[in-house]
RNA sequence: GCCGGGAUGGCGGAAUUGGUAGACGCACGGGACUCAAAAUCCCGCGCCUUAAUAAGCGUGCCGGUUCGAUUCCGGCUCCCGGCACCA
């Protein structure tokens, strides 16, 4: 056995034995229960991040443990390998974003064969390649015929200069990110995806998932938003035309106080109104312009223009004047609202700054309204006042009531809606799936036949940031129709990339599958047992593969409802950001590794500055790990420097899974330094460790206190391994070697070998490297991932005596030794005689005496 | 702006979920070993008064419930994630 510790060598040939071996090969049947376990997969953006070593790890960690425990394990990985950054790195280097990814694919599995993971690589997938795609496209496909899928107008960022389609992430404060245009709002034809026909699923299943994190759930409520309110019209007449202003509210309670009326810009009556007046056309215009952000419409200053037009109110037959409002989505209900500025926030402030007129129509009991300022009560539910017949009605029978009476006029009536909207997933890229579709002059929107599947994405392009390159291949653009045969025009929109990572984990159980989309065996894989991702994926990625395996039910494709039975939302990994403002307006970020920290004696911060010049940058606070913010750690010069079990071992130890993570590696040298330390107690203590036998029945008495520790520990970690967090696992095996450290000996050879067995099979799923090799040094056996999971031996942990924690009035005074076995009443007397609780209680009379059997006893005097 | 989450020593965090706050580790200070350094080992380490013992304060802030609150409730502050075309 080596002397010190070296991790290369143990690593490396470890797992290569794991490749010749398939030790981690996944059997499509067993006997043994089945744990499919999924880390989210990467985008291959060039190199691993600290989030995807944390989040592989938290995997990796939970999969051993499970192949331990006696479960049949599948760990796969892949690369969700479309996207927006191939492109703007082909713009940059001049490289087609097919080549940078399969190269970046290259680099990134060799970085995650060297951290030793148990994956089974023969399921690898990649989602650019035709054989994963080409069922995006048969699924679509089928949606289309079912309905499911479907075209309509959407809103999209559009860069006047470029004339481009911007994500929202290339639009930097209302301009385009490359030309500095003003980004204007452009209506174009895509596809949609009817997810809100399943809104009512989505949102009742979640209760069939105890094993999603609370917050999650919470999140994708809210995101439905499920909300029961009225839709009601206030009718108008425009050019002798009768017709009506439709508006949905969830406060028709509040309907006596409405003062006005306001459409989003895009709403028909505000381009009819727009023709009249060209203050108006200007204003919708304005309107237009800016992004298409929610949180950019949210925050930006409320503007509005009346348009002349009146409506009449659908109860009190008053006049009602029209405005258009910049914050009023048109894809958001009926892209018009009622405006009630009694009891609406945004409304009040609105009819403050046009001076409209404001009308208390609830009221709260002990509660004084006043029109001056607004008031977070106005909004609350209450009596409705000064509103004729519904005066003295609460909520509930105020909006029944008006309902009714809506109905009764042919005006409205009681609706539910959804805050979900359609998924439109048609994007004006090159680098994606080919949406399956073929424009004819006669026939119109053919879909591509199944047997002309897939549509191939021609791999040799370089996008130049005007546009969507495939519109200027003719090889790839010019076909025939499939109906007619005449020349047509394929479409070059592509898919949203989530489409990719909508149903990826089912391709995983029959990735060799070339004849159909899945097979049988996605019904004994599926559903996942345990994913593990990401936070920032709460919302949107999961509730589109929820969606998507829904559909693949519904066409009898899987027999699954959802597809992630537990979930492990893994925290961010934040760096501080720093930078300095150039000359100009541009901002230059400087990587953390290039800062130099200035502290005080207390060891407050003070300062930064850049090491290169010596002189202060400003720190832009601390924020997820981005290359655009330069703030990324590359874990690599960790794996070379240390080896992949300390760069597991302090990833686990250093923060529990779940907690956001602000990247710091002081504690990397500590985690080194346990594992040296491991290994040079192995060494020290080989011939005792190997040699010595161990039963309960014969651990001297000395010996016990000892032993009795060591399964406490095991206690807790078995413990901490189930509640999934590992930090105390860690801190666990770091407590044992402390623990055999002080008990070595030829003496206690039976003590050390138990506390060395149970140490490295605790360890394994986190450091598997040299838990594996130290296993067999010690001759525990060939293999240490088919070792038994280690027992707590219950009868070690007895004990005669305990100690008790003794408080007077609350306050910790003391403890007592007491016999386990001793009564309440032997307690209180015990307690009361000892001399610390005589001086505290100083001839008061004891009230109550509390005794939380095995922990303390609380004197209350 | 809306939705979700977080805040505990100089730092990462622990406290088996209402019962000894600060486990384990990092950093730092002192010592041993060494010609010296590194590595290693030993001791100390929330704040405050104290020579020590001992006491008081202390889990972002304000208030409440309780014999007892980091944990539960109400109200704030700051930070992080998401907001539908980053993935």
């Amino acid at each position: 056995m080596q002397p010190h510790y070296q991790p290369a060598g143990i690593e490396q040939q470890l797992q290569k034995e794991w490749e010749d071996k398939k030790t981690f090969r996944a059997i499509d049947v067993s006997s043994k229960p089945k744990y499919y376990c999924l880390s989210m997969f990467p985008y291959p953006s060039g190199k691993l991040h600290m989030g995807h070593v944390r989040n592989y790890t938290i995997g990796d960690v939970l999969s051993r443990y499970h192949r331990m425990r006696g479960f049949n394990v599948l760990q796969p990985m892949g690369w969700d390998a479309f996207g927006l950054p191939a492109e703007n790195a082909a713009m940059a280097n001049n490289v087609p974003p097919a080549k940078w990814t399969y190269d970046n694919i290259a680099y990134m599995k060799k970085q995650l064969k060297s951290l030793g993971f148990a994956i089974d690589w023969e399921r690898e997938l990649a989602t650019c390649t035709p054989q994963y795609y080409r069922w995006n496209q048969w699924l679509f496909l089928r949606m289309l015929e079912k309905g499911i899928a479907y075209k309509k107008t959407g809103t999209v960022n559009w860069d006047p200069v470029d004339q481009t389609v911007l994500a929202n992430e290339q639009v930097i404060d209302g301009r385009g990110w490359r030309t500095g245009a003003l980004v204007e709002k452009r209506e174009i034809p895509m596809y949609y995806l009817a997810i809100t026909k399943y809104s009512e699923e989505l949102l009742s299943s979640l209760d069939s998932l105890p094993g999603w994190p609370e917050r999650v759930k919470t999140m994708q409520v809210n995101w439905i938003g499920k909300s029961f309110g009225v839709r009601l019209a206030f009718p108008y007449e425009l050019n002798g035309k009768a017709d009506k202003l439709w508006v949905f509210t969830t406060r028709a309670d509040t309907v006596m106080g409405v003062t006005f009326c306001a459409v989003a810009a895009e709403h028909p009556l505000a381009t009819q109104a727009a023709k009249r007046d060209p203050k108006l056309a200007a204003f919708v215009e304005e309107c237009k312009r800016g992004s298409v952000m929610e949180a950019d419409i949210a925050t930006m200053e409320k503007k509005g223009m009346p348009t002349g037009l009146f409506v009449s109110h659908p109860l009190t037959g008053e006049k009602i004047e029209v405005w258009i409002g910049n914050y009023v989505l048109m894809s958001y209900g009926e892209g018009a609202v009622m405006g009630v500025p009694g009891h609406d926030e945004r409304d009040f402030a609105f009819a403050k700054k046009y001076g409209l007129r404001i009308a208390q129509v609830i009221d709260v009991e002990g509660e004084e309204y006043s029109l001056d300022a607004w008031q977070p009560w106005y909004a609350d539910h209450g009596i409705c006042v000064h509103s004729g017949q519904y005066d003295g009605l609460d909520f509930k029978k105020s909006v029944e009531a008006i309902a009714v009476d809506l109905k009764a006029k042919g005006l409205g009536d009681k609706q539910v809606t959804w805050r979900l909207r359609d998924w439109g997933v048609s994007r004006q890229r090159y680098w994606g799936c080919p949406i399956p579709i073929v424009h004819c002059a006669s026939c119109g929107d053919v879909p591509v036949p199944e047997d002309q599947l897939p549509v191939v994405l021609p791999e040799d392009c370089v996008p130049d940031g005007s546009g969507n390159p495939l519109n200027k291949r003719a090889d790839f653009l010019n076909t025939s129709c499939p109906k007619c045969g005449k020349p047509a025009e394929r479409e070059t929109d592509t898919m949203d990339t989530f489409v990719d990572s909508s149903w990826y984990f089912l391709r995983y159980a029959c990735a060799d599958q070339n004849e159909k989309m899945v097979d049988e065996r996605v019904n004994y894989w599926l559903p996942v047992d345990q994913y593990i991702g990401g936070i920032e994926h709460a919302i949107l990625h999961l509730l589109y593969s929820r969606f998507w395996t829904k559909v693949m039910r519904d066409f009898g494709l899987a027999k699954l409802d959802e597809p992630f039975t537990r979930l492990l939302t893994q925290g961010m990994v934040l760096n501080e950001i720093f930078s300095r403002k150039s000359d100009g307006a541009r901002v230059q970020y400087f990587n953390p590794a290039d800062v130099e920290l200035e502290f005080d004696e207390q060891g407050k911060r003070t300062g930064a500055k850049l090491k290169s010049d010596g002189k202060p940058v400003e720190s832009g606070g601390i924020r997820t790990m981005s290359k655009s913010k330069n703030n990324g750690v590359d874990p690599q010069s960790l794996i070379d420097q240390y080896g992949a079990d300390t760069a597991r071992f302090f990833m686990m130890f250093t923060s529990p899974p779940e907690d956001t993570l602000a990247w710091n590696d002081d504690g990397v040298e500590g985690a080194y330094r346990y594992l040296r330390r491991l290994w040079k107690f192995a060494h020290d203590h080989h011939a005792t460790i190997s040699s010595a036998t161990a039963t309960a029945a014969t651990t001297p008495a000395a010996q016990q206190g000892a032993r009795r520790e060591l399964h406490l520990l095991l206690q807790q970690a078995n413990f901490d391994y189930e509640r999934k967090q590992f930090n105390t696992v860690a801190s666990a095996a770091m407590k044992i070697l402390n623990l055999l450290e002080d008990h070595a000996g030829p003496a206690q050879g039976a003590l050390m070998r138990e506390g060395m067995s149970i140490l490295l099979r605790l360890l394994s799923p986190i450091a598997p490297h040299i838990a594996q090799t130290l296993w067999r040094e010690f001759g525990f056996g060939a293999d240490i991932l088919e070792g038994v999971w280690p027992k707590v031996d219950e009868a070690a942990l007895l004990q005669d005596e305990i100690e008790l924690v003794v408080q007077v009035n609350g306050k910790h005074r003391g403890s007592v030794r007491i016999p386990s076995d001793a009564s309440r009443d032997d307690i209180e007397r015990l307690v009361l005689e000892n001399p610390n609780v005589q001086k505290y209680i100083a001839g008061q009379a004891v009230k109550k005496v509390i005794v939380v059997p095995g922990r303390l006893v609380n004197i209350v005097a």
